[in-house]
DNA sequence: TTGAAAGCGCTAACAT
DNA sequence: ATGTTAGCGCTTTCAA
């Protein structure tokens, strides 16, 4: 672990002409030489620990995200790596697990440690960012909104949940079930107050207030959910799922019932991951998870450029639906 | 951003008592008090970079892994985090994405930054970690293995190879074609040995050379490959897949050409991910990927705590072969 | 163009 | 128990 010092001595120069050359800087490129080949011979590489405490600033960003395991936030992750890259900079992935203890502390971490900026899934809508905020590092929300004055990123989560409930209705279904993350998080709650819009106008029957379940956010909450609903007295012959973990449990019930769409109908918010055998009977709200991360991460590169406009939010429209929807056949 | 020196004089002592404070060592409870509340005032968090100049360390520690959208290696990344976060450390996670130009790169960061320590999923067998390893960086392997002296945890993947091909055999297939990933990849290399071992000895007919085909270790390459092997004059009547990915692809391959399993006979290394519709006559060889991912991070623990033995490798057992591979009925 | 020197914020001797 | 101070490795004025 050599130092510039090591490196200035055995070029016979000085430490500042050593930085100097390794940051671009003018020096006769007959030191240069001199420098290259000492740093060479000592496997010198600069410390970065160092520069940060000098320069305050590094080339790292970090990017919380709440679930490693969801296709979707690293399919995200994908887009903010993408396009961090190319401008130079490298992205560090947090796991905060959902958990606003974990958040904090990675986000305690990301700014002491001097990072360049922030892109943040928010795990819960009240985490401690006025501690990141105010010490002004460039920060961007993507997925989830927080109760800052921040750049934010997100999808038209209404409208997907809209869509979704809309194309099961449109197919012939008439009793549509919700199956909805947990209570207070934002995606969630917004695509299923889609869900009810289409759902109050289009007609449920009525009091089937049970149609709307609410389940933790991956396979296991789907499944129970799921389950709940094929057991009630008048089951839905329909189902939408906020996420895409949640439509992977639900169907996974289905399967397991011996039940397979159209005969049920099921939408689902977000892409089925790694579909093997697909009825091509569901369908699929697609969500731009890489585009969010990219659209994250050009923002985050202009705040950390200078920019001080003020905060802006990009609804990315969750456009694309797809999903051969035919009217049910066996029922 | 104050800094000890602030908060010393705020609170009217000097700043190695601020440090003491923030480090738990002995002050007096009186002085703690004062302490804490200048930095509760100043809303003071130790800055990290600085702190690790000092300490030529941190609670940090990476991990690289090469392909952050494959779920086997978030489960891994999984099973590192919930090992190193019992014993105080944060984990960072860098996507490779099998570039040997990445990995160097993060491996470059993960060393400058003085992270404690470094788990790493190697992206190609030639990666440069003399650099690494001479500085004396805790470091640790996992997945697959480096030609370097280091810890390393693997699972046995001759193994899973001999057992998802003896599974297809002993159903009663008789062509067992292999979709392998990229040649040189220690891990693909490994398992499909296993499948040529038995194949040798049990009998594909003569000839058939073609049924080894090698694809990207994606979706994508298991679409293609799977997609030559039903164009072969004599097509196989079953397949093993080096990993879940192209299983996934095989599969969808199948599924679109109108074969279901057991009509075909499909195994996979690996564990299929976010299964909807599985026939349960695939046989699936299922890696301990989080497993890997604890074993390699609680071997890191004790490198960094001190541990100077000489460099260790772990085996684990793809033990778990789950699938009820009943006899072809359709052929 | 090059060097000397200060200082980023913290911790650990050392001294009191 | 507490304060003083040197220094981690780097960058960047300021002079020369």
């Amino acid at each position: 672990m050599s130092t510039i010092y090591e490196v200035a001595a055995l070029a016979g120069v000085s430490p500042a002409t050593v930085s100097r050359v390794f940051n671009g800087l003018s020096v006769s490129s007959e030191k240069i030489r001199l420098v290259r080949d000492a740093a060479e011979v000592l496997k010198f590489t600069p410390n970065r620990t160092a520069r940060r405490l000098r320069n305050q600033s590094s080339e790292l960003i970090a990017l919380l995200i709440p679930d490693i395991e969801n296709p979707f936030f690293t399919a995200l992750a994908r887009g903010v790596e993408d396009r961090a890259q190319q401008s130079g900079y490298s992205v560090v992935l947090c796991n905060t697990d959902d958990d606003p203890d974990k958040e904090t502390n990675y986000l305690d971490i990301a700014v002491s440690e001097n990072m360049a900026g922030i892109i943040l899934a928010p795990a819960s809508a009240d985490g401690d960012l006025a501690h990141v905020v105010s010490r002004g590092r460039p920060m961007v929300a993507v997925d989830r909104s927080t109760g800052f004055d921040i750049d934010a990123v997100m999808v038209d989560n209404r409208a997907a949940g809209i869509a979704a409930t809309n194309a099961l209705f449109d197919a012939g279904y008439s009793r549509v079930a919700c199956i909805a993350g947990p209570v207070g998080i934002e995606t969630t709650e917004e695509r299923s107050l889609g869900w009810r819009q289409v759902v109050t106008r289009r007609g449920n029957p009525a009091g089937h207030d049970d149609y709307l379940q609410h389940a933790n956010y991956r396979v296991d909450g789907g499944r129970a959910a799921m389950r709940t609903l094929l057991d009630l007295p008048t089951p839905p012959d329909a189902v939408v799922t906020t996420n895409n973990l949640m439509g992977v449990g639900a169907l996974q019930i289905l399967s397991e019932a011996g039940i397979t769409p159209p005969e049920f109908g099921v939408a689902v918010v977000g892409d089925l991951p790694f579909t093997t055998l697909l009825p091509d009977a569901i369908t699929q709200v697609h969500l731009p998870a890489r585009h969010l991360g990219t659209t994250a991460a050009s923002m985050l590169m202009e705040r950390i450029a200078g920019d001080t406009q003020p905060a802006r939010t990009i609804v990315l429209r969750a456009s694309v639906t797809q999903g051969a929807t035919p009217v049910p056949t066996a029922r």
